[in-house]
DNA sequence: TGGGCTGTCAACCGATTGGTTAAATGCAGG
DNA sequence: CCTGCATTTAACCAATCGGTTGACAGCCCA
């Protein structure tokens, strides 16, 4: 697991839980039991993630009494977007060509290059 | 492998010859060799990376002769951009955040809030 | 028809993942 | 100090991943 920053994020990512788990974080620091308590899983699953969730540098984990608190770091979803932002010319092509794809047919016939 | 499709595309940009080989396809549709040349990897390995990428919606295929080119599918790559615009607003607020203190650390004390 | 490409399929392998249960750790309060 | 709560660690498990090699299939061309 000591891949590239980068694919860690991803791979963090690629499971629904840990989504669950971050989009709950967006309302605030959280212990793992409140984390845990929407999902049908066990409590060392949780942490698991959690700790999945960290070394990808996605959430950071604080210390108070006997909890640990976990907390967004939001930051390392930006590096995603930096790494995505570089597509984005592509799928805004694909999107122009849809639109006007679509456009065309709403005027009842084709664009003139039809045969 | 049947999950969520945007789990599946999240794991398949978890792999930087997977991401390798979409950077590739930005400069145009090519063969498995093409693409296989830079890695030093077996062919099937190659193939096994495209199917990844077509499962997650990431490229498709065509048949031209005994060639298979891949070409991009940019529009896959803008849901999962658009999964991330969620977070927008949080590492803006933490860059915020950041920039007023690194500006404070420059007026050489900090903004007056401090013990 | 038979080579020689291109690419995939099948079987196998070791490492990793996502989950489990049971035991251990750390801390707070009576 | 002992109990109780919150959390992690350890050991284990089945499934998946990323790679290999070897055999197979589709297509062009002599």
């Amino acid at each position: 697991m000591a891949t590239d920053p980068l694919s860690a994020k991803f791979a963090a990512l690629a499971d629904p839980t840990r989504r669950a788990i971050l989009a709950r974080l967006c309302e605030g620091e959280a212990s793992v039991n409140e984390l845990a308590e929407p999902f049908d899983m066990s409590l060392p699953a949780v942490s698991k993630h959690l700790k999945v969730l960290e070394r990808a540098g996605l959430i950071s984990r604080g210390r108070e009494a006997q909890w640990r608190p976990a907390r967004l770091e939001p930051m390392a979803l930006k590096g995603v977007a930096d790494w995505l932002e570089h597509y984005r010319r592509y799928w805004d092509a694909s999107f122009d060509r849809l639109d006007s794809y679509l456009r065309n047919l709403q005027k009842g016939k084709d664009d003139g290059r039809g045969h």
